[in-house]
DNA sequence: ACGTGGCCTTGACATTTATCAATCGGAGGG
DNA sequence: CCCTCCGATTGATAAATGTCAAGGCCACGT
Protein backbone atom coordinates (compact mmCIF):
# COMPACT_ATOMS: atom_id res chain seq x y z
CA UNK A 1 0.00 0.00 0.00
CA UNK A 2 1.64 3.23 -0.80
CA UNK A 3 1.32 5.40 1.73
CA UNK A 4 0.62 7.89 -0.62
CA UNK A 5 -2.48 6.96 -2.35
CA UNK A 6 -4.11 6.99 1.56
CA UNK A 7 -2.96 10.73 2.55
CA UNK A 8 -5.66 12.07 0.73
CA UNK A 9 -8.29 10.52 3.17
CA UNK A 10 -5.89 10.74 6.53
CA UNK A 11 -7.49 14.33 6.89
CA UNK A 12 -10.94 13.01 6.25
CA UNK A 13 -12.90 14.10 9.52
CA UNK A 14 -13.72 10.46 10.34
CA UNK A 15 -9.41 9.75 10.12
CA UNK A 16 -8.23 12.48 11.48
CA UNK A 17 -8.67 11.88 15.10
CA UNK A 18 -7.06 8.53 15.17
CA UNK A 19 -3.49 7.53 15.79
CA UNK A 20 -1.11 6.45 13.15
CA UNK A 21 -1.23 3.05 14.17
CA UNK A 22 -4.81 2.39 14.20
CA UNK A 23 -4.52 4.34 10.75
CA UNK A 24 -2.11 1.81 9.78
CA UNK A 25 -4.37 -1.05 10.81
CA UNK A 26 -7.00 0.32 8.99
CA UNK A 27 -5.21 0.88 5.47
CA UNK A 28 -2.61 -1.89 5.31
CA UNK A 29 -5.29 -4.48 3.76
CA UNK A 30 -6.98 -1.91 1.74
CA UNK A 31 -5.99 -0.48 -1.75
CA UNK A 32 -7.17 1.96 -4.38
CA UNK A 33 -8.62 1.48 -7.50
CA UNK A 34 -9.47 3.61 -10.52
CA UNK A 35 -13.09 2.30 -12.10
CA UNK A 36 -14.51 3.53 -15.42
CA UNK A 37 -18.17 4.93 -15.57
CA UNK A 38 -21.02 2.94 -14.96
CA UNK A 39 -19.55 -0.17 -12.75
CA UNK A 40 -21.48 -1.73 -10.17
CA UNK A 41 -19.50 -1.29 -7.21
CA UNK A 42 -21.81 -3.46 -4.91
CA UNK A 43 -25.20 -4.56 -5.19
CA UNK A 44 -27.99 -4.75 -2.97
CA UNK A 45 -27.85 -7.65 -0.61
CA UNK A 46 -24.11 -8.50 -1.13
CA UNK A 47 -22.11 -9.03 2.26
CA UNK A 48 -20.60 -5.54 3.02
CA UNK A 49 -17.05 -6.56 2.52
CA UNK A 50 -15.67 -3.28 2.44
CA UNK A 51 -16.13 0.53 3.19
CA UNK A 52 -15.72 2.72 -0.07
CA UNK A 53 -15.01 5.84 -0.10
CA UNK A 54 -14.98 8.22 -2.98
CA UNK A 55 -11.45 10.04 -3.82
CA UNK A 56 -12.64 11.44 -7.41
CA UNK A 57 -15.39 11.23 -9.64
CA UNK A 58 -19.14 10.46 -8.53
CA UNK A 59 -20.87 7.41 -7.39
CA UNK A 60 -24.87 6.88 -7.85
CA UNK A 61 -26.55 4.98 -4.94
CA UNK A 62 -29.67 3.24 -5.87
CA UNK A 63 -32.01 -0.02 -5.24
CA UNK A 64 -34.27 -2.09 -7.09
CA UNK A 65 -37.29 -4.02 -6.58
CA UNK A 66 -39.90 -5.94 -8.31
CA UNK A 67 -38.18 -4.74 -11.82
CA UNK A 68 -38.20 -1.30 -10.37
CA UNK A 69 -35.43 1.14 -10.08
CA UNK A 70 -34.84 4.36 -7.69
CA UNK A 71 -31.86 6.39 -7.24
CA UNK A 72 -31.29 7.55 -3.58
CA UNK A 73 -28.92 9.64 -3.68
CA UNK A 74 -24.98 10.59 -5.06
CA UNK A 75 -21.40 10.16 -3.53
CA UNK A 76 -19.30 13.18 -4.08
CA UNK A 77 -15.71 13.31 -2.97
CA UNK A 78 -14.28 12.91 -0.34
CA UNK A 79 -16.95 11.04 1.19
CA UNK A 80 -17.60 7.60 2.16
CA UNK A 81 -20.86 5.41 1.25
CA UNK A 82 -22.40 1.87 3.28
CA UNK A 83 -20.56 2.91 6.25
CA UNK A 84 -24.37 1.32 8.45
CA UNK A 85 -23.36 -1.80 7.06
CA UNK A 86 -20.09 -2.21 7.35
CA UNK A 87 -20.68 -0.97 11.33
CA UNK A 88 -23.61 -3.45 11.95
CA UNK A 89 -22.38 -6.18 9.49
CA UNK A 90 -25.13 -6.48 7.46
CA UNK A 91 -26.01 -7.06 3.84
CA UNK A 92 -25.55 -3.61 1.36
CA UNK A 93 -29.12 -2.16 0.96
CA UNK A 94 -28.16 -0.22 -1.65
CA UNK A 95 -26.42 -0.59 -4.53
CA UNK A 96 -23.81 1.83 -6.29
CA UNK A 97 -21.80 2.31 -9.37
CA UNK A 98 -19.68 5.02 -10.60
CA UNK A 99 -21.31 7.90 -12.77
CA UNK A 100 -18.08 8.71 -14.02
CA UNK A 101 -14.51 7.52 -14.31
CA UNK A 102 -13.77 7.53 -10.45
CA UNK A 103 -11.18 7.17 -7.73
CA UNK A 104 -12.33 4.29 -5.14
CA UNK A 105 -10.54 3.41 -2.01
CA UNK A 106 -11.76 0.52 -0.36
CA UNK A 107 -10.97 -0.46 3.26
CA UNK A 108 -11.98 -4.16 4.31
CA UNK A 109 -14.90 -3.94 6.67
CA UNK A 110 -13.89 -6.32 9.66
CA UNK A 111 -10.54 -4.01 9.64
CA UNK A 112 -12.65 -0.81 10.18
CA UNK A 113 -14.74 -2.70 13.35
CA UNK A 114 -11.66 -4.06 14.67
CA UNK A 115 -9.72 -0.30 14.52
CA UNK A 116 -13.69 0.89 15.53
CA UNK A 117 -13.40 -1.35 18.80
CA UNK A 118 -9.73 -0.12 19.87
CA UNK A 119 -10.11 3.52 18.48
CA UNK A 120 -12.25 5.46 20.67
CA UNK A 121 -11.08 8.43 18.68
CA UNK A 122 -12.29 6.69 15.11
CA UNK A 123 -15.57 5.35 16.92
CA UNK A 124 -16.51 8.94 17.67
CA UNK A 125 -15.95 10.15 14.00
CA UNK A 126 -18.20 7.20 12.84
CA UNK A 127 -21.24 8.30 15.33
CA UNK A 128 -20.66 11.63 13.48
CA UNK A 129 -20.63 10.51 10.24
CA UNK A 130 -23.52 8.33 10.92
CA UNK A 131 -25.29 10.89 12.55
CA UNK A 132 -24.92 13.08 9.37
CA UNK A 133 -25.98 10.13 7.47
CA UNK A 134 -29.12 9.49 8.89
CA UNK A 135 -29.64 13.02 8.98
CA UNK A 136 -29.66 13.49 5.34
CA UNK A 137 -31.90 10.54 4.84
CA UNK A 138 -34.83 11.92 7.08
CA UNK A 139 -34.85 14.78 4.92
CA UNK A 140 -35.03 13.24 1.78
CA UNK A 141 -38.35 11.33 3.23
CA UNK A 142 -39.56 14.62 4.69
CA UNK A 143 -38.97 15.80 0.92
CA UNK A 144 -40.50 12.86 -0.74
CA UNK A 145 -43.46 13.14 1.83
CA UNK A 146 -44.54 16.59 2.54
CA UNK A 147 -43.74 18.11 -1.31
CA UNK A 148 -45.06 17.44 -4.89
CA UNK A 149 -42.54 16.39 -7.46
CA UNK A 150 -43.27 20.11 -8.99
CA UNK A 151 -42.18 21.23 -5.32
CA UNK A 152 -39.20 18.89 -4.67
CA UNK A 153 -37.85 20.01 -8.37
CA UNK A 154 -38.19 24.12 -7.50
CA UNK A 155 -36.37 22.97 -4.34
CA UNK A 156 -33.70 20.96 -5.25
CA UNK A 157 -32.83 24.10 -8.02
CA UNK A 158 -32.46 25.77 -5.45
CA UNK A 159 -29.85 23.89 -3.90
CA UNK A 160 -28.32 23.30 -6.66
CA UNK A 161 -27.96 26.76 -7.36
CA UNK A 162 -26.53 28.09 -3.88
CA UNK A 163 -23.85 24.68 -5.05
CA UNK A 164 -22.99 26.42 -7.87
CA UNK A 165 -21.89 29.31 -5.61
CA UNK A 166 -25.52 31.32 -5.84
CA UNK A 167 -25.31 32.76 -9.27
CA UNK A 168 -28.65 33.23 -11.28
CA UNK A 169 -27.32 30.39 -14.20
CA UNK A 170 -25.89 26.75 -13.74
CA UNK A 171 -25.23 23.67 -15.30
CA UNK A 172 -27.81 20.51 -14.34
CA UNK A 173 -24.96 18.39 -13.08
CA UNK A 174 -27.04 14.63 -13.53
CA UNK A 175 -28.42 13.60 -16.76
CA UNK A 176 -31.91 14.17 -16.02
CA UNK A 177 -33.56 10.91 -16.32
CA UNK A 178 -31.47 9.99 -13.06
CA UNK A 179 -32.54 13.55 -11.62
CA UNK A 180 -35.59 12.75 -12.20
CA UNK A 181 -35.70 9.42 -10.95
CA UNK A 182 -33.52 11.11 -7.55
CA UNK A 183 -36.75 13.38 -7.46
CA UNK A 184 -38.96 10.18 -7.73
CA UNK A 185 -41.14 10.71 -10.82
CA UNK A 186 -40.38 9.79 -14.58
CA UNK A 187 -37.98 11.57 -16.87
CA UNK A 188 -41.54 12.68 -18.94
CA UNK A 189 -42.94 14.52 -16.24
CA UNK A 190 -39.79 16.01 -14.59
CA UNK A 191 -39.89 17.58 -18.62
CA UNK A 192 -43.47 18.99 -17.51
CA UNK A 193 -42.21 19.77 -14.59
CA UNK A 194 -39.51 22.22 -15.74
CA UNK A 195 -41.82 23.51 -18.12
CA UNK A 196 -44.32 23.52 -14.94
CA UNK A 197 -41.87 26.30 -13.48
CA UNK A 198 -41.80 28.40 -16.12
CA UNK A 199 -44.29 30.96 -14.27
CA UNK A 200 -42.28 30.84 -11.58
CA UNK A 201 -39.14 32.55 -13.03
CA UNK A 202 -37.69 29.52 -14.50
CA UNK A 203 -35.85 28.92 -17.43
CA UNK A 204 -34.19 25.96 -18.72
CA UNK A 205 -32.03 25.44 -22.21
CA UNK A 206 -30.99 21.48 -22.20
CA UNK A 207 -29.19 20.89 -19.44
CA UNK A 208 -28.69 24.73 -18.63
CA UNK A 209 -31.37 26.43 -15.52
CA UNK A 210 -31.58 30.21 -15.11
CA UNK A 211 -33.47 31.47 -12.52
CA UNK A 212 -35.32 34.49 -13.97
CA UNK A 213 -36.98 35.54 -10.81
CA UNK A 214 -35.35 34.50 -7.70
CA UNK A 215 -38.25 36.11 -5.49
CA UNK A 216 -40.96 34.09 -6.90
CA UNK A 217 -39.35 31.05 -7.57
CA UNK A 218 -38.80 30.93 -3.55
CA UNK A 219 -42.39 32.00 -3.20
CA UNK A 220 -43.40 28.41 -4.77
CA UNK A 221 -40.72 26.67 -3.41
CA UNK A 222 -40.78 27.83 0.07
CA UNK A 223 -37.57 25.83 1.00
CA UNK A 224 -36.82 24.92 4.98
CA UNK A 225 -33.91 24.64 6.89
CA UNK A 226 -35.09 21.41 7.94
CA UNK A 227 -35.21 19.83 4.84
CA UNK A 228 -33.03 22.08 2.40
CA UNK A 229 -30.16 22.81 4.38
CA UNK A 230 -27.05 20.49 4.05
CA UNK A 231 -25.34 21.42 6.83
CA UNK A 232 -27.69 21.12 10.15
CA UNK B 1 -32.79 10.82 40.77
CA UNK B 2 -34.18 7.52 42.17
CA UNK B 3 -31.99 4.96 40.95
CA UNK B 4 -35.01 2.56 40.14
CA UNK B 5 -36.51 4.37 37.69
CA UNK B 6 -33.06 4.05 35.89
CA UNK B 7 -33.07 0.39 36.47
CA UNK B 8 -34.92 -0.27 33.27
CA UNK B 9 -33.11 1.18 30.80
CA UNK B 10 -29.18 0.62 32.54
CA UNK B 11 -29.85 -2.87 30.27
CA UNK B 12 -30.59 -1.57 27.24
CA UNK B 13 -27.57 -1.80 24.55
CA UNK B 14 -26.61 1.51 24.24
CA UNK B 15 -26.03 1.96 28.19
CA UNK B 16 -24.83 -1.66 28.69
CA UNK B 17 -21.39 -2.04 28.09
CA UNK B 18 -20.63 1.27 29.80
CA UNK B 19 -18.97 2.17 33.29
CA UNK B 20 -21.45 2.29 36.33
CA UNK B 21 -20.04 5.93 36.90
CA UNK B 22 -20.96 6.79 33.32
CA UNK B 23 -23.73 5.57 33.81
CA UNK B 24 -24.80 7.28 36.89
CA UNK B 25 -22.84 10.79 35.03
CA UNK B 26 -25.64 10.23 32.20
CA UNK B 27 -28.60 9.91 34.57
CA UNK B 28 -27.78 12.71 37.57
CA UNK B 29 -29.46 15.30 35.32
CA UNK B 30 -31.60 13.04 33.88
CA UNK B 31 -35.75 12.68 34.71
CA UNK B 32 -38.77 10.23 34.51
CA UNK B 33 -41.83 11.97 33.34
CA UNK B 34 -45.51 10.20 32.67
CA UNK B 35 -47.12 12.02 29.95
CA UNK B 36 -50.52 11.66 29.21
CA UNK B 37 -51.67 10.90 25.49
CA UNK B 38 -51.52 13.47 22.23
CA UNK B 39 -48.74 15.06 23.90
CA UNK B 40 -46.17 16.94 21.93
CA UNK B 41 -42.71 15.86 23.50
CA UNK B 42 -40.19 18.10 20.80
CA UNK B 43 -41.16 20.31 17.63
CA UNK B 44 -39.14 20.27 14.82
CA UNK B 45 -36.66 22.99 14.81
CA UNK B 46 -36.19 23.02 18.35
CA UNK B 47 -32.62 22.55 20.11
CA UNK B 48 -31.69 18.63 20.84
CA UNK B 49 -31.76 19.48 24.77
CA UNK B 50 -32.75 15.77 25.57
CA UNK B 51 -31.83 12.36 24.73
CA UNK B 52 -35.52 10.56 24.49
CA UNK B 53 -36.22 6.94 26.02
CA UNK B 54 -39.23 6.06 25.21
CA UNK B 55 -39.88 3.20 28.70
CA UNK B 56 -43.88 2.64 28.03
CA UNK B 57 -46.82 3.49 25.48
CA UNK B 58 -45.41 4.93 21.87
CA UNK B 59 -44.32 8.04 20.35
CA UNK B 60 -44.92 8.86 16.88
CA UNK B 61 -42.53 11.15 15.27
CA UNK B 62 -43.89 13.52 12.61
CA UNK B 63 -43.08 16.69 10.47
CA UNK B 64 -44.92 19.48 9.02
CA UNK B 65 -43.99 21.58 5.31
CA UNK B 66 -45.90 23.99 4.27
CA UNK B 67 -49.49 23.40 6.46
CA UNK B 68 -49.08 19.32 5.17
CA UNK B 69 -48.23 16.83 7.98
CA UNK B 70 -47.26 13.23 7.44
CA UNK B 71 -45.77 10.36 10.33
CA UNK B 72 -42.55 9.58 9.81
CA UNK B 73 -42.14 6.32 12.32
CA UNK B 74 -43.22 5.57 15.33
CA UNK B 75 -41.12 4.66 19.03
CA UNK B 76 -42.22 1.86 21.19
CA UNK B 77 -40.76 1.13 24.35
CA UNK B 78 -37.46 0.55 25.17
CA UNK B 79 -35.80 2.77 22.83
CA UNK B 80 -34.63 6.34 22.44
CA UNK B 81 -35.48 9.05 19.56
CA UNK B 82 -34.22 11.88 18.34
CA UNK B 83 -29.96 10.38 19.33
CA UNK B 84 -28.57 11.88 16.05
CA UNK B 85 -29.95 15.41 16.78
CA UNK B 86 -28.53 14.71 20.44
CA UNK B 87 -25.21 13.68 19.02
CA UNK B 88 -25.09 16.05 16.17
CA UNK B 89 -26.32 18.93 18.71
CA UNK B 90 -28.31 19.79 15.99
CA UNK B 91 -31.95 21.23 15.97
CA UNK B 92 -34.77 18.46 15.71
CA UNK B 93 -35.56 17.42 12.39
CA UNK B 94 -38.99 15.90 13.49
CA UNK B 95 -41.90 16.93 15.90
CA UNK B 96 -42.77 13.81 18.29
CA UNK B 97 -45.97 13.47 20.33
CA UNK B 98 -47.35 10.82 22.58
CA UNK B 99 -49.85 8.41 21.01
CA UNK B 100 -51.03 7.64 24.21
CA UNK B 101 -50.07 7.96 28.24
CA UNK B 102 -46.27 7.52 27.86
CA UNK B 103 -43.68 7.39 30.50
CA UNK B 104 -40.41 9.12 28.82
CA UNK B 105 -36.63 9.11 30.42
CA UNK B 106 -35.30 12.72 29.23
CA UNK B 107 -31.37 12.76 29.70
CA UNK B 108 -29.84 16.30 29.10
CA UNK B 109 -28.13 16.25 25.71
CA UNK B 110 -24.86 17.79 26.32
CA UNK B 111 -24.22 14.96 29.31
CA UNK B 112 -24.54 12.71 26.36
CA UNK B 113 -21.97 14.45 24.40
CA UNK B 114 -20.19 14.35 27.30
CA UNK B 115 -20.18 10.80 28.65
CA UNK B 116 -19.59 10.07 24.41
CA UNK B 117 -16.52 11.80 24.92
CA UNK B 118 -15.41 9.69 27.80
CA UNK B 119 -17.04 6.14 27.75
CA UNK B 120 -15.79 4.53 24.34
CA UNK B 121 -18.41 1.67 25.08
CA UNK B 122 -21.34 3.53 24.73
CA UNK B 123 -19.77 5.59 22.07
CA UNK B 124 -19.96 2.12 20.23
CA UNK B 125 -23.26 1.33 21.48
CA UNK B 126 -24.26 4.68 19.73
CA UNK B 127 -23.07 3.55 16.57
CA UNK B 128 -25.00 0.37 16.29
CA UNK B 129 -28.24 2.16 17.31
CA UNK B 130 -27.24 4.84 15.23
CA UNK B 131 -26.62 2.66 12.16
CA UNK B 132 -29.87 0.67 12.60
CA UNK B 133 -31.61 3.79 12.58
CA UNK B 134 -30.37 5.40 9.24
CA UNK B 135 -30.83 1.80 7.77
CA UNK B 136 -34.31 1.65 8.92
CA UNK B 137 -35.16 4.63 7.23
CA UNK B 138 -32.96 4.22 4.39
CA UNK B 139 -35.71 0.67 3.99
CA UNK B 140 -38.36 3.27 4.70
CA UNK B 141 -37.37 5.95 2.21
CA UNK B 142 -37.01 2.28 -0.60
CA UNK B 143 -40.54 1.01 0.32
CA UNK B 144 -41.93 4.91 -0.43
CA UNK B 145 -39.63 4.95 -3.80
CA UNK B 146 -40.46 1.79 -5.06
CA UNK B 147 -43.58 0.15 -4.13
CA UNK B 148 -47.35 1.69 -5.25
CA UNK B 149 -50.00 2.56 -2.10
CA UNK B 150 -51.41 -1.10 -2.23
CA UNK B 151 -48.39 -2.72 -1.83
CA UNK B 152 -46.78 -0.53 0.44
CA UNK B 153 -50.13 -1.14 2.92
CA UNK B 154 -49.70 -5.32 1.50
CA UNK B 155 -46.28 -5.27 2.88
CA UNK B 156 -47.01 -3.36 6.23
CA UNK B 157 -49.94 -5.90 7.26
CA UNK B 158 -47.32 -8.97 6.20
CA UNK B 159 -44.39 -7.03 8.83
CA UNK B 160 -47.46 -6.44 11.57
CA UNK B 161 -48.79 -10.07 11.28
CA UNK B 162 -45.22 -11.14 11.91
CA UNK B 163 -44.97 -8.95 14.83
CA UNK B 164 -48.63 -10.14 15.95
CA UNK B 165 -47.10 -13.78 16.30
CA UNK B 166 -48.04 -15.14 12.54
CA UNK B 167 -51.68 -15.41 13.10
CA UNK B 168 -53.78 -15.15 10.42
CA UNK B 169 -55.56 -12.83 12.53
CA UNK B 170 -54.22 -9.50 13.77
CA UNK B 171 -55.17 -5.92 15.41
CA UNK B 172 -54.28 -2.93 13.78
CA UNK B 173 -51.91 -0.94 16.54
CA UNK B 174 -52.41 2.36 14.83
CA UNK B 175 -55.72 4.50 14.36
CA UNK B 176 -56.17 3.96 10.89
CA UNK B 177 -55.55 8.04 9.76
CA UNK B 178 -51.93 7.81 11.12
CA UNK B 179 -51.32 4.39 9.51
CA UNK B 180 -52.07 6.05 6.05
CA UNK B 181 -49.79 9.29 6.95
CA UNK B 182 -46.99 6.49 7.71
CA UNK B 183 -47.70 4.61 4.74
CA UNK B 184 -47.92 7.75 2.61
CA UNK B 185 -51.26 8.60 1.77
CA UNK B 186 -54.72 9.69 3.10
CA UNK B 187 -57.39 8.10 5.39
CA UNK B 188 -59.84 7.99 1.97
CA UNK B 189 -56.67 5.88 -0.05
CA UNK B 190 -55.94 3.93 3.00
CA UNK B 191 -59.68 2.57 2.96
CA UNK B 192 -59.58 1.80 -0.76
CA UNK B 193 -56.41 0.55 -0.45
CA UNK B 194 -57.72 -2.32 2.17
CA UNK B 195 -60.36 -2.93 -0.46
CA UNK B 196 -58.46 -3.01 -3.18
CA UNK B 197 -56.28 -6.42 -1.32
CA UNK B 198 -59.62 -8.53 -1.08
CA UNK B 199 -59.24 -9.86 -3.70
CA UNK B 200 -55.48 -10.91 -2.62
CA UNK B 201 -56.59 -12.58 0.29
CA UNK B 202 -57.12 -9.54 3.22
CA UNK B 203 -60.44 -9.27 4.87
CA UNK B 204 -61.21 -6.20 7.33
CA UNK B 205 -63.49 -5.57 10.10
CA UNK B 206 -62.39 -2.18 11.98
CA UNK B 207 -59.16 -2.65 13.14
CA UNK B 208 -59.75 -6.72 13.01
CA UNK B 209 -57.23 -8.10 10.09
CA UNK B 210 -57.57 -11.30 8.60
CA UNK B 211 -55.26 -12.84 5.73
CA UNK B 212 -57.57 -15.09 4.33
CA UNK B 213 -55.24 -17.01 1.99
CA UNK B 214 -51.61 -15.51 2.92
CA UNK B 215 -49.95 -17.01 -0.11
CA UNK B 216 -51.87 -14.86 -2.50
CA UNK B 217 -51.07 -11.69 -0.09
CA UNK B 218 -47.15 -12.66 -0.57
CA UNK B 219 -47.43 -13.10 -4.23
CA UNK B 220 -48.78 -10.11 -4.39
CA UNK B 221 -46.74 -7.92 -1.90
CA UNK B 222 -43.70 -9.65 -2.94
CA UNK B 223 -41.68 -8.59 0.47
CA UNK B 224 -38.27 -8.16 0.32
CA UNK B 225 -35.82 -8.51 3.73
CA UNK B 226 -33.97 -5.84 2.28
CA UNK B 227 -36.84 -4.03 2.88
CA UNK B 228 -39.23 -5.41 5.19
CA UNK B 229 -37.00 -7.20 7.57
CA UNK B 230 -36.66 -5.37 10.46
CA UNK B 231 -33.66 -6.91 12.36
CA UNK B 232 -31.05 -6.85 9.45
C1' DA C 1 -20.98 14.67 -44.30
C1' DC C 2 -23.86 11.24 -42.98
C1' DG C 3 -25.83 7.80 -40.21
C1' DT C 4 -26.78 6.15 -35.73
C1' DG C 5 -27.86 5.75 -31.08
C1' DG C 6 -29.08 7.73 -26.83
C1' DC C 7 -31.48 10.96 -24.36
C1' DC C 8 -34.87 14.28 -24.06
C1' DT C 9 -39.30 16.05 -25.21
C1' DT C 10 -44.07 15.99 -26.55
C1' DG C 11 -48.82 14.45 -26.95
C1' DA C 12 -52.48 11.29 -25.97
C1' DC C 13 -54.11 8.43 -22.79
C1' DA C 14 -54.49 5.40 -18.52
C1' DT C 15 -53.84 4.93 -13.81
C1' DT C 16 -53.15 6.39 -9.38
C1' DT C 17 -53.93 9.42 -5.86
C1' DA C 18 -56.04 13.45 -3.71
C1' DT C 19 -59.99 16.34 -2.66
C1' DC C 20 -64.59 17.38 -1.41
C1' DA C 21 -68.92 16.27 0.42
C1' DA C 22 -71.92 13.23 2.54
C1' DT C 23 -73.00 9.39 5.33
C1' DC C 24 -72.17 5.63 8.49
C1' DG C 25 -71.26 3.80 12.93
C1' DG C 26 -69.21 3.07 17.30
C1' DA C 27 -67.59 5.19 21.95
C1' DG C 28 -68.53 8.11 25.53
C1' DG C 29 -71.32 11.54 28.10
C1' DG C 30 -75.50 13.39 29.76
C1' DC D 1 -81.36 5.45 26.42
C1' DC D 2 -80.38 8.90 23.30
C1' DC D 3 -77.23 12.40 21.65
C1' DT D 4 -73.09 13.87 20.01
C1' DC D 5 -68.65 13.60 18.30
C1' DC D 6 -65.10 11.80 15.72
C1' DG D 7 -63.04 8.68 12.86
C1' DA D 8 -63.97 5.64 8.96
C1' DT D 9 -66.15 4.89 4.72
C1' DT D 10 -68.19 5.88 0.23
C1' DG D 11 -69.09 8.21 -4.07
C1' DA D 12 -68.15 11.78 -7.32
C1' DT D 13 -64.82 14.46 -9.17
C1' DA D 14 -60.34 16.65 -9.94
C1' DA D 15 -55.47 16.66 -9.97
C1' DA D 16 -51.15 14.44 -10.20
C1' DT D 17 -48.42 11.09 -12.03
C1' DG D 18 -47.26 7.19 -14.98
C1' DT D 19 -47.30 4.81 -19.55
C1' DC D 20 -46.90 4.36 -24.36
C1' DA D 21 -45.58 5.90 -28.76
C1' DA D 22 -43.55 9.10 -31.71
C1' DG D 23 -40.42 12.53 -32.95
C1' DG D 24 -36.53 15.87 -32.19
C1' DC D 25 -31.94 16.99 -31.00
C1' DC D 26 -27.23 16.33 -30.33
C1' DA D 27 -22.91 13.97 -29.96
C1' DC D 28 -20.35 10.41 -31.71
C1' DG D 29 -18.02 7.57 -34.95
C1' DT D 30 -17.40 6.01 -39.50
Amino acid sequence: MPDSAFGEIRDLPLFAAMTDANFAALVRGAYVQTFPAQIELIAEGDPSDFLHIVLSGSVDLFASWNGRETSLATVRPISTFILAATVRDAPYLMSARTLEKSRIALIPSQDVRAVFDIDANFARAVVTELAQCYRSVVKAQKDLKLRTSLERLANYLLRQQRRAGGAVSFELEHEKRRLASVLGMTPENLSRAFKGLQPYGLAVDGARVTITDQAELLRFARPSPLIDDAAT
